[in-house]
DNA sequence: TGCTAACATGAATCCTGACTCAGTTTCAGG
DNA sequence: CCTGAAACTGAGTCAGGATTCATGTTAGCA
């Protein structure tokens, strides 16, 4: 019998990590379009120009490859995220770039918004994982512009985060989603900057701190 | 041949109804821990404690199941929604009023986050519907609010209303879901809601305004 | 040139579970 | 206390599609 030797992850031939990641890309689009349990292996390799069977040598199942996909794209959206606003100072001015840079890739890889929320039933921990990891660095950046003055104190900064990302997130949704637009408006980009402006360098509120 | 009468979704007797809503709240449950194509029509039914022929007398497929769950839970989320801030006066406090009254609610059904967002592939429209009702009726909440001099004047309210949306469910997705807590901690509220007043109640942004 | 690991093929298998159907039970009103 | 319409039953059918496997092809290197 044959070896059947499963290729394995980072041991690959220039020609094998082309192949592997044309079948991530179909992956990304054939989930995205149909869904992961009716995104079938025959469409994905199809749209990746390859056989049945050589799928199964780069990914032990269609989970597998969509836990795959989740995270690859994962470390992109990341980086290129820090990419966006290490360059900027302010506050205000990371925030712009940040959410420009935000919708700019989200509306190349729409698809994520989809996927992404039905990994949840694949692999629940790299669902917790996408949002953990980006709201982790979201909020470190937030902290030390705080700590840098740059924007008013917040003793809860994690929340913070998530409610950013929240707002980044359904605004993106809106557009690229549910209006299937090819971008999100720029008008939409200023009215959100405008509202973390306010938010992050109003004066801290008035009401006196209560115990517990 | 007997007639096989589809009972219909308004001429039901009590029984009926009794039966069907059962169903739909089985639904909820089952899709809510397997995902929708995982969940059987066999455990839906044993959930409801009927057999699995009956399903079809109150619904034509498992897809019409999940449809009619978003649907009728998402009438009840907007009522309670409405319920909760009509008698409060003041915008900041209609806020605080409705981010707590949705994190009651999501905590009691905390399956509704992975649901909606199945539902996608499912029936597009339904899932566009939660998200525009939902934004629709916020918007205009907001836009009264404005023309009462209660909050500053927003030139895109529409934008502002899915960026508050998106606060509240990224918030709770994080505590009811993510890190699997029983309820959204006050104090998360308490962080939201003075970032919402912040950015609702602050002065106009300095900046000129540029035509177009 | 010949060799071998790496890479690729695609038809056949096999399981799962939505949906059907021929019949049974319930119960309100006559 | 009958009758029929409404409600219910659950075993069987059947299609779809993930995964397997026996075999073929490529390309770098001795």
């Amino acid at each position: 019998m044959t070896p059947a030797v499963r290729v394995e992850a980072g041991s690959l031939t220039a020609r094998g990590e082309r192949t592997r990641s044309r079948l991530v890309a179909a992956g990304e689009e054939v989930f995205g379009r149909r869904g992961f349990h009716d995104a079938s292996i025959a469409e994905i390799t199809q749209g990746a120009g390859v056989a049945q069977g050589t799928f199964y040598l780069y990914f032990e199942s269609k989970r597998d490859l969509l836990r795959a996909v989740v995270e690859e794209r994962g470390h992109e959206l990341r980086a290129t995220l820090a990419r966006a606003t290490e360059g900027v100072s302010g506050r205000v001015a990371k925030e712009h770039a940040g959410f420009a840079a935000f919708f700019t890739w989200m509306a190349r890889h729409r698809a994520l918004y989809l996927i992404v929320r039905q990994v949840e039933y694949v692999d629940s921990e790299v669902y917790r994982a996408w949002y953990r990891q980006l709201a982790d660095g979201y909020a470190a950046a937030l902290q030390r512009s705080a700590d840098a003055g740059e924007i008013g104190q917040f003793d809860d900064v994690e929340t913070l985060a998530y409610a950013l990302m929240g707002i980044g997130d359904f605004v993106g949704l809106r557009w690229l989603v549910i209006e299937k637009h090819r971008t999100v408006p720029p008008r939409a980009l200023a009215t959100i900057v405008q509202l973390v402006e306010r938010a992050l360098l109003a004066p801290p509120p008035r009401r006196p701190r209560r115990g517990r």
